[in-house]
DNA sequence: CTGACAAGCAACCATTTGGTTGCACAACAG
DNA sequence: CTGTTGTGCAACCAAATGGTTGCTTGTCAG
């Protein structure tokens, strides 16, 4: 489900995990912590939000767990705003239309 | 703040709502009741929460209020998105130019 | 083995959220 | 004026959310 995705990605702090990732390199809890202004139980708690909707991944390397983003969720939930977006243009040519020929 | 925006999208009946509007027409909160599984006033709460978003806005008409789509934040909930996802590919590429200057 | 560091697990708490019901108010039809 | 319809407002409720603290477990260095 798409609203999942948008769920997850409507929180500033997971914004900013978001944001932290999609650098490209994949990072540790602690790392994540040090750059937001939560705990580090809150920070594994969105990181848990985020990995149920899809967007990012785990993976253990010795003690720690480096998390890293996955964007297919994201370039789901971006194809869905387009549709709405494409759809909504389609609706406001069909009214320009008709009061086009209402006025000719 | 487009956290915000995306927490309005996240959720179901909120979709939906949006999926409606983004038809073109302004719909009455009856009109969107009818198509929900939830009160009136459940839709007019998602109502307001949409429209703090910025997502929506109402014009009344004598005794109704009609609601119809503002797409600006969602094309700026979009490209939020894209950057999200446009950022991701570059430290890709930068990852893969790394690992054959590596090899080779 | 011992210590230090990364993380997990569980409990707990306040606030928000999603949803309801009940009642009051405004606007139109007869 | 009376009834019907569309909406607003307020209270209320259960569940989810965001966040914390305390303690345990696992892993690496010396």
């Amino acid at each position: 489900m798409v609203a999942r995705v948008f769920a997850a990605l409507g929180d500033p702090t997971r914004l900013r995990l978001v944001g932290l990732l999609c650098a490209g390199s994949a990072l540790s809890i602690a790392q994540l912590t040090a750059s937001t202004d939560v705990t580090r139980q809150g920070v594994t708690k969105h990181l848990q939000v985020l990995a149920q909707a899809g967007i990012v991944r785990d993976v253990k390397s010795g003690r720690e767990r480096l998390w890293q983003l996955e964007p297919a969720q994201i370039a789901e939930a971006r194809r869905a705003l387009e549709a709405i977006g494409h759809e909504w243009d389609m609706a406001l040519a069909k009214l320009k239309a008709f009061a086009e020929a209402d006025a000719g």
